[in-house]
DNA sequence: GACCGATAGTAGGACGTCCAACTAAATTTC
DNA sequence: GAAATTTAGTTGGACGTCCTACTATCGGTC
């Protein structure tokens, strides 16, 4: 989340507190734009979001359970897909069974494991959510199509780097 | 903060979440390798301020104060640089005061305004966290020079079109 | 000089994320 | 087949972020 108002220039700020500080002046530049706009992003959702009672993350879960194929997940499954902590996904799936748009129910051979089931009340739910995700341009109509390949590019250099896609 | 582990292909996490579902694939991907960048970013900054007994938030104020002027600032003007909301600067700074890093004195003119101060500890601490971020290279190795400022460009054409640098 | 809106900061609560430690169950090892 | 290891999930606590609501103070207006 970040505050509604940006009062100042967010340049400003890689300048001051990193100027040639700490590291490349390039690279933390473009550490702090990610930092940014990924605030930028997630606020934009979130707002989006809001109004149907959900947060960003409860609506990735919500959407993961809706397109999988049975409607229902291990939580285990919905740690690795989502990229959350396991207890990240128990918070999660916490509050969207507290809402009535998932339940818990046991796996039926795999005592250990509890699968996350949407009902009916939560893709009613994800259907409405996802027109108001829809309807964000997530800021991104600044880029051409070929800048927002060049992007998504450039970024998967950085994670192929960071060891992800592992 | 990401998960140590990341035990699958998160391009598998945009096709399931949003393949044709939500907006356009192209921005998709897009914004989900911000997302994932920024949680590589965050933790690798992260871990390497934990020994020093610092997040990335208390470090930033604690560099923001180092550089400034008379080594202190409002917390509002904190909260400015930092695009931080005011609860979370008095969070930070209470974080940081109770370590005897900071310390908080009054405004001499103006009694609504409280200074935060860094200590002499703090200039210390900030000195040691320091060098463990310098040693981290953000992941950002995988690009050239050149590629660092491509991605910083095409971000800053995001940033400008959600109407960030007020 | 007395209001009254704007500003600085804090308190309380919600949320998402993590980690460490724990229970219960399955699987592997010997 | 019993013991050790691994796996699934939860609990409790820390942290950072936000929002709403509140107090204290400043400044401008009348």
């Amino acid at each position: 989340m970040v505050p509604e108002s940006l009062p100042f220039d967010p340049i400003a700020r890689a300048a001051t507190l990193w100027g040639e500080h700490v590291g490349t002046p390039t690279v933390m530049a473009a550490v702090t734009s990610i930092m940014r706009v990924q605030q930028i992003l997630q606020s934009a959702v979130d707002a989006a979001l809001r109004p149907h009672g959900l947060t960003f993350a409860r609506y990735e879960a919500l959407v993961l359970l809706y397109f999988s194929k049975r409607g229902s997940l291990p939580m285990r499954v919905m740690g690795q897909r989502l990229q959350l902590h396991p207890t990240s996904v128990t918070n999660i799936v916490d509050r969207l069974e507290a809402d009535g748009l998932v339940k818990r129910i046991p796996h039926p051979t795999d005592r250990r494991t509890t699968l996350v089931e949407i009902t009916e009340a939560g893709r009613e739910r994800r259907l409405a959510a996802t027109e108001a995700v829809t309807a964000v341009d997530f800021g991104l109509r600044g880029l051409t199509d070929r800048q927002t390949e060049a992007l998504t590019d450039l970024l998967a250099k950085v994670r192929r780097a960071s060891g992800d896609f592992a």
